[in-house]
DNA sequence: CCCGGACTGGCAGCTTGCTGCCACCGCGTT
DNA sequence: AACGCGGTGGCAGCAAGCTGCCAGTCCGGG
């Protein structure tokens, strides 16, 4: 048994002085989760830092960023996304709400942050313990996995969809007769299919199943 | 700054000696991920440690396994986890292969064990950093979430899944009309509805569309 | 008031999906 | 050979899904 390296520091600006090497540093993948993007209250700390990081194009360098669906709240958020991606990075939308900001560089350097609850300036806890960061780098695998890319996420259909859409879809997932769910929805059976049709036409799905492929895959 | 506590220890034995108490004191709730069950090479250990934890189904106490698909493979195991779920547990399995293992009690302790590489006894970290457990468990629940069910996973259709199942998913999802997949495959129109039936059988879908968001759940 | 647009409902007709029935084929058993 | 069995294909008929067309309603603006 042994006692092995955990800091804690106090703080952007203390994090950018003690730790922003490290992001500097970030030679092949750069992963990070997050609630949304408000994560640097202080723009300037983030941009000294961002300014001296890799472009995500690199070769050999990935970043890939998994964040909850409140990224997507405002749209600067998604401008900024979509620059990113662009660039090269990988962005996916999580359905959990990752309350927790967690950072992890080349699998060497792990950094987490507590949401920004209480008025003092955020702690940062700074980690190199292997163990750690492989057990925090396997769930995040996981997640990722099963996260949702963040393009099709959005620019895919999940925007337009309104109160109806998702009563239709809902009768859909329940497996109701076009008719039985009409009837249900207080719609006429014309109307109801167009209902149908203009989802799938959203979802650009040629047949039922396929739209119920694309239901699944953005989260019903 | 400060720096914290974080312990780790080699072999089960001392785990236990250690650590067994935390086990026995979950009080709220016992998270665990990982590869498989396979991950007490002492089973006596493993005995000891369970037959002093609560049962899962206690008021207010629950316990959820995150599992890759390879803790499926023997009928020991799915036999084990049929077990543990109908004695209250929750079982989940996600697609990552979750190479460490990590345990989170009460969201105060955290086990993290690496993968059995090397010859060696396995060495476990143990901390009790609030940051750290609070990331790491954000991103259990990220992966949790997105994880099927063990009993929708096992029980629902996936084991009898032959190649030519696979191929009518796969013409499914590729939204081609019954027709051009039954040419496609080279099979008659009648014997590819057949095979969608039984597919949508073994689904247990009332409508393709149902059976597209099955598919979907249950990973394509 | 009338007009245009958006939404809805009904009708009709077509395509597609679904299934029961029968016939055929290959195979191993009797 | 005869038989049963499982898988396959064709046919027919029904149910379900899809869409074009027209008519009615409900606004908001000219």
């Amino acid at each position: 048994m042994s006692a092995d390296q955990v800091i804690t520091v106090r703080g952007d600006a203390e994090l950018a002085a003690r730790a922003g090497h490290l992001f500097t540093g970030a030679r092949h993948d750069f992963v990070c989760a997050a609630r949304d993007l408000d994560t640097w209250s202080q723009p300037e700390a983030r941009l000294r830092i961002a300014g001296g990081m890799r472009a995500p194009d690199a070769p050999g360098f990935t970043v890939r960023k998994l964040l909850s669906p409140a990224a997507l709240a405002d749209e600067g958020a998604r401008r900024h996304l979509r620059e990113v991606t662009a660039k090269g990075a990988h962005v996916r939308i999580s359905s959990a709400p990752l309350p927790h900001e967690t950072i992890i560089i080349d699998r060497r350097v792990m950094i987490l942050a507590a949401g920004d609850d209480g008025p003092g300036p955020r702690e940062f806890t700074v980690t190199t313990v292997p163990a750690l960061i492989g057990g925090v780098y396997a769930l995040f695998q996981a997640a990722w996995e099963t996260a949702t890319d963040f393009t099709a996420y959005f620019d895919g259909a999940m925007p337009h969809l309104d109160a109806d859409g998702l009563a239709v879809l809902r009768e859909l997932g329940a497996g109701h007769t076009d008719e039985a769910a009409a009837r249900r929805l207080g719609l006429s059976l014309r109307t109801y299919r167009r209902r149908v049709a203009a989802l799938m036409a959203a979802l650009d799905a040629g047949s039922r199943f396929q739209a119920g492929l694309r239901a699944a895959e953005l989260g019903l």
